[in-house]
RNA sequence: GGCCCGAUGGCGGAGUGGUUACGCAGAGGACUGCAAAUCCUUGCACGCCGGUUCGAUUCCGGCUCGGGCCUCCA
């Protein structure tokens, strides 16, 4: 058995990766918040922790893992973006939803095992805050609920920052019903015209971090194996995690292993920022033709936990690379997995490394069946450079065949040049001439 | 200001206390009618300053630069 190598946010360090139950995995990956189209950013968890997926399935088996990605469906952003097109949220959540799985689709990341709505488990979340507040963890103050941070010793453990640090950065001002400067919401009250629920507290609608505490009790129980998300999340949002299911659960701890994976960056001379015009989405990138799988190997060239610079010449250098290995993987059937992309993965999931592996396989099969490991060959090889044929091209092609048998070179070039103009890149091979697209 | 992370050849990017990963791009050669593809060969590296060591890109300290978080954020 493939021992895995995770690290652990929480300890810092790499560890065995052994599964409280190797029947039964359990991963959580926080998903996005659909209120508009993802961008390449948004698509590195995804990438990722899809990969790890593959990796655990692999190991464990294809059906001993349970993997849940939420899918944040009530949110200030959405009611905002809701209110500005004046329309009923739920269209927005649909919408953007719908784009993201296509998006991802496109991408190689297969659907999780679960995909839990948190509008849909309102209900569980209204439960757990009423432990909370029974157990002493949690208060109401004018229509709200809140976390109370001093009730958790440990708060705090995951980001290694101590209490004075994030009260004395604080840069929000603290509103005045806080018993304490660090708590924060898990119910606010919302006005009859915006979406809500009945509760103990008034209508209302929950905060975030409690949506995702509440999805894994409801799916994957008290401790999961694997909690991912992006680096940004681990302040506040995982550290709230943590605090509200472990009071809500006597101290059992809410994931056993944390990963976290690092930010994308966007060259060409800027940097990736919220504010307006240099984020690049999915959709984009896909609609300047550039294909899914070549960007999920730009993803996936740095190792995910490392900073990675987005660039059209990392697209680029992608896209020549696949190129070769669809070459190499051609039209046969899969193989075995090669020992040495799987070890690669198994450490920490060194996906570079992996990559490094995969290009000195000299066998069809075999690379196919573990570049399957990394979501990537996942078409055949003429599919990939022809994209289903072309009776049209492939009349040119025998035309200069025919020219080439005669010797008549200047015709045959004449052809070569028109396809070229195509931008169809003929091959002369000794069993014949194939083409594919640049 | 506090906490955390990174710095490797033209580009991307692993890894290691001492023998130049690998990919992309480049150069030369083979093959080809010419190309394309493929194969062979090849050049180019570990931010700066100290320390530990027989020896450091690799360990330690400082510095510089870059990035992230500090309750919207993958």
């Amino acid at each position: 058995m493939t021992i895995i190598r995770l690290h652990d946010t929480m300890a810092r360090e790499k560890r065995a990766f052994i599964p409280a139950d190797p029947r039964r995995v359990t991963m959580y990956v926080c998903g996005p918040t659909v209120y508009n189209r993802a961008h390449i950013g948004n698509a590195r968890p995804a990438v990722v922790f899809d990969t790890l997926a593959r990796l655990l399935r692999h190991v464990f088996g294809a059906d001993a893992l349970v993997y849940a990605r939420n899918v944040t469906d009530v949110d200030d952003k959405i009611i905002e973006a809701a209110r500005v097109e004046n329309v009923d949220p739920s269209l927005i959540t649909k919408r953007y939803e719908q784009h993201y799985v296509e998006d991802m689709g496109a991408l190689g990341v297969q659907p999780p095992t679960i995909a839990p709505h948190a509008t849909e488990h309102v209900p569980q979340m209204i439960g757990m805050i009423a432990r909370l507040i029974e157990s002493g963890n949690a208060y109401e103050a004018e229509g709200h609920v809140l976390f109370h941070v001093p009730s958790d010793p440990d708060y705090g453990a995951l980001g290694r920052r101590d209490r004075e640090a994030m009260i004395a950065g604080a840069r929000v001002e603290v509103a005045a019903y806080k018993k304490d400067p660090a708590d924060f919401v898990l119910w606010k009250p919302s006005p009859p015209e915006t979406i809500g629920w009945d509760s103990p507290w008034g209508r209302g609608r929950p905060g975030w971090h409690i949506e995702c505490s509440a999805m894994i009790e409801a799916h994957l129980g008290e401790t999961i194996d694997i909690h991912g998300g992006g680096l940004d999340l681990i302040f506040p949002h995982h550290e709230n995690e943590i605090a509200q299911s472990r009071c809500a659960h006597a101290g059992a701890p809410l994931a056993r292993y944390w990963m976290h994976n690092g930010f994308l960056s966007m060259a060409d001379g800027e940097k990736m920022s919220k504010s307006l015009g240099n984020v690049v989405t999915v959709g984009e990138l896909l609609a300047q033709g550039h294909k899914g799988e070549v960007l999920r190997l730009a993803l996936l060239s740095a190792h995910y936990r490392q900073p990675l610079e987005w660039s059209s010449q990392l697209i680029a250098q992608s896209k020549a690379t696949l190129d070769r290995l669809y070459r190499c993987a051609g039209d046969g059937e899969s193989g075995a997995v090669d020992d040495g992309v799987l070890d690669a993965l198994a450490d920490d999931l060194n996906t570079p490394l992996a990559l490094a592996r995969l290009s000195a396989i000299d066998d069809g099969g075999r690379l196919k069946a573990s570049a399957a490991l990394l979501g990537l060959i996942g078409e055949s090889s003429s599919d990939w450079f022809q994209g289903g044929g072309d009776a049209e091209i492939d009349a040119l092609v025998a035309a200069r065949g025919e020219a080439k048998k005669r010797r008549d070179f200047a015709e045959a070039d004449r052809i070569r040049d028109q396809l070229a103009g195509q931008g169809i890149v003929l091959e002369d091979a000794p069993g014949g001439t194939s083409w594919r697209r640049a």
